[in-house]
DNA sequence: TTAATACATTGCAATATTACGATTAATATT
DNA sequence: AATATTAATCGTAATATTGCAATGTATTAA
């Protein structure tokens, strides 16, 4: 198989674990990081600044662009890339939703 | 190759996508909800709570546990599985620390 | 002891992901 | 126009993930 069966689970679930799998690889992680050091658009140095070949950032950065956590913007023969800020709160609010569900004491046995 | 190169990364973004990866998953969220919904010990009932075969869902639960974020108690024939609490709030400043990253207004051209 | 129950493990098929060389597309420069 | 620059896309190899049938293991019940 290889794939989910998306289809027995709720859309929220569905949705929190497309965010999560975006994160599950360490170089989209970097690539948000820098984004947000530099805070403001970044035209090209990726690829220095990450240390993958070249059309492996571009298949990073598309599947970040695909899900709307950041913008491109083509500028001249270059892109300039930037976090979405309104997306990415919208994101930061699904994740903190599950990430914060109450951990109340009143366990039975572990 | 389908294999990350984790070693040009830093531990932290090595350990964000870690879990990150482990929730990448609407099957691994459903397990986490369910548990913090019942609050307790989830005896026995995942797999008809969840609704893949029952290999399936050992294996889901064997990474939730291998993160760290679940604990199991053998209760005669059934394990007992809950949220391993300490764990999770350490997981859950990780990510929080990586998701509030500060969304200053600077931006020159997105 | 035997059978039943609950869960883990193994083995495998189908699909997804990661990485990159080669190429293409688009714009800039000369 | 010809060339250079930058980034996207294509194609492909290596590896990972998902799902489940079959089987194994441990505990309980009869």
């Amino acid at each position: 198989m290889g794939l989910a069966k998306t289809e027995m689970f709720t859309d929220q679930q569905n949705e929190i674990s497309l965010f999560a799998k975006v994160f599950g690889h360490p170089a989209r992680v970097a690539i948000l990081q820098h984004l947000f050091k530099i805070n403001s658009c970044v035209c090209g140095d990726l690829v220095n600044e990450i240390g993958l070949a070249q059309p492996t950032i571009s298949q990073h950065l598309k599947e970040l662009k695909h899900l709307g956590l950041i913008k491109g913007n083509v500028e001249g023969t270059s892109v300039c890339y930037c976090i979405h800020k309104e997306n990415w709160t919208t994101m930061k609010n699904i994740m903190s939703d599950f990430l914060n569900q109450d951990l109340i004491e009143k366990q039975n046995c572990c």
